[in-house]
DNA sequence: TCCCACTGTCATAAG
DNA sequence: ACCTTATGACAGTGG
């Protein structure tokens, strides 16, 4: 088993018995590797890492055992339960993440313990992908030792970005390993320090994060913005989760709705609603949860807000108008427009996920079954939740031109996002304009065989006239024949002898008179009518 | 294991 | 020059 979540084939040559547990390494290093790029991410880490303990150490009984037990401490722990951060060594890290109310989770994020605590989670993970042969056991003491230590956040930062350099030495962030490194720390000391004036309580978190975007602005390059807007909205997309939650929480609660339906939702609800709205996130299996929450911090889509200066309320308003609408429809009313959670699975299955090459990502998901399109969808829809698109696949294709033109240009979205985006339009273009080729050819091969098959009714019928022709004309001919013999069976000449009917022939005249004529003058005669026509013609 | 149909993707040409 | 569309070719998947 181990081998598998180590070794990384691309899909392409990669045995579908191996893809599934391939696949969902890849999909979990993506996340890691994202993650240590996008410091707002521990949790979903954190998640992410703990599913995949739970693959790794479990078999499938214990598997469904703990996702009854997450699923119990999910509805139990949600609402106010607080959970220390002493908390994060004794008890799991999955109840670390879904025991944090919205407050607690930002207050946490902000404060450099939690910071410390949760890379210093990441580094042993890392040492245990590294260590291709590392036991479950061993994984575990990993863990929990991990958890224990008091790693400062330049090293966990720097072990990281050097794990993101083994695991994919072309991953982009890579490229901007150095200030990210020296800004976060700037960031951490400034986050603590709101975080220690308790402006958390007097603030809304959009407040909050606006200031310190602004007051960072100066100072950090693109790509540190981002990882502070990623973070910030992830945080308000927890919020936005959070008051949903509360809204829907005991009807979806008691609807059913399985905690892995949100892997369904993924990709719509944090592509539109869940950027500001949020009024429909409850509306198709947006469990209450707080692993929905954690799911949402890792891959959300939409988890990404336009720069503020750039893209007022109004024109979001406005465009969600148009990107909202479609989307919003699905997510009220199409409900086969997500995957199940069990399609979730299958889906990994079809990809290839390259950590941190998405935009070289030419590992293709290939699809037989009726979830062909939501299954495709799924594979960019994993790469646009890793590079955090705003928005979902469907709006990105099918959005007009010059909607997206302005939309790349409106938004706050790096080379990588904007490149992504632009791939998974084309290839969602070129995807209906296949489907539609190979329509057409169909039509074309049907309308052609139907020509085919009407043709050949015709021939027949044409066969059919012309035998009856002919046999009408047979029939005539002997009739002319029987009509022959008749006349000249009661001809007489003037001896009152019989005509012979090979000397005489029968003559109809232009005007109804008929003649008894010689055969050799009708002959003459023919010869010097079709003298006078040749002149004629000539 | 091979075959076949289906599908997504890419490359390319044309509009 | 760029975008969209159409289409052949290729490869993966599943029956």
């Amino acid at each position: 088993m181990t081998v598998y979540i180590i070794s990384r084939k691309p899909a392409t040559h990669t045995p579908r018995k191996l893809l599934r547990k391939d696949v969902d390494w890849k999909v979990s290093q993506e996340a890691l590797d994202y993650s240590y790029s996008h410091k707002g991410n521990e949790q979903s880490n954190l998640q992410k890492r703990k599913e995949e303990e739970i693959k790794l150490l479990h078999n499938e009984e214990n598997e469904k055992r703990n996702k009854t037990d997450g699923e119990e401490s999910d509805n139990g722990d949600f609402s106010t339960e607080s959970i220390t951060e002493n908390n994060s060594a004794s008890e799991s890290s999955e109840e670390l993440i879904q025991g944090y109310s919205f407050g607690e989770i930002w207050q946490d994020l902000l404060s450099p313990e939690l910071q410390r605590n949760s890379l210093g989670d990441i580094q042993p993970f890392a040492t245990s992908s590294r260590n291709t042969n590392s036991s479950c056991s061993h994984y575990n003491v990993n863990l929990t030792q991990a958890i224990s230590h008091d790693v400062s956040l330049r090293e966990a930062m720097f072990l990281s970005s050097n794990h993101s350099t083994r695991i994919n030495p072309e991953m982009r962030s890579i490229q901007r390993q150095e200030p990210f490194l020296q800004l976060n720390s700037s960031i951490t000391n400034h986050e603590s320090l709101l975080n220690g004036t308790s402006l958390m309580g007097l603030f809304p978190s959009v407040d909050i994060r606006n200031l310190t975007n602004q007051d960072h602005l100066t100072n950090l390059d693109e790509n540190i913005f981002d990882e502070i807007n990623a973070m910030s909205l992830a945080l308000e997309e927890g919020f936005d989760h959070m008051e949903i939650s509360q809204l829907f929480g005991e009807l979806d609660s008691e609807s059913g709705l399985s905690i892995n339906s949100n892997h369904s939702t993924a990709f719509s609800n944090n592509s539109d609603s869940s950027a500001s709205s949020g009024c429909s996130e409850g509306a198709v299996g947006y469990s209450s949860d707080a692993r929905s929450i954690s799911h949402d911090v890792l891959g959300a889509v939409g988890g990404h807000f336009p720069e503020s200066s750039k893209y007022s309320p109004m024109d979001y308003q406005r465009d969600l108008d148009y990107l909202g609408k479609s989307t919003l429809q699905q997510l009220l009313h199409n409900h086969t427009y997500n995957q199940l959670p069990n399609q979730l699975t299958t889906t990994s299955e079809h990809c290839s996920l390259l950590p941190g090459k998405p935009d070289e990502e030419k590992g293709r998901c290939h699809n037989s079954s009726d979830a062909n399109l939501s299954r495709n969808l799924s594979c960019d829809e994993h790469h646009a939740k890793a590079l955090r698109i705003p928005f979902s696949i469907d709006e990105i294709v099918s959005m007009p031109v010059d909607l997206f033109n302005s939309m790349l240009s409106t938004y706050y979205l790096t080379d990588s996002q904007i490149s992504l985006i632009r791939d998974i339009r084309r290839r969602g273009k070129n995807k209906v304009a296949a489907q539609n080729c190979r329509k057409r050819k169909l039509d074309v091969i049907l309308n052609l065989e139907e020509d085919v098959c009407n043709l050949q009714t015709q021939k027949a019928n044409l066969k059919k006239e012309r035998t009856q022709c002919n046999k009408s004309i047979s029939l005539m001919k002997q009739k002319l024949r029987d009509l022959y013999h008749d006349i000249f069976s009661r001809l007489r000449d003037d001896q009152g002898r019989p005509v012979n009917p090979s000397q005489y022939a029968i003559h109809c005249s232009s005007d109804g008179s008929v003649f008894i004529i010689p055969r050799r003058l009708v002959k003459s005669e023919h010869k010097q009518d079709e003298q006078n026509n040749r002149n004629k013609k000539k």
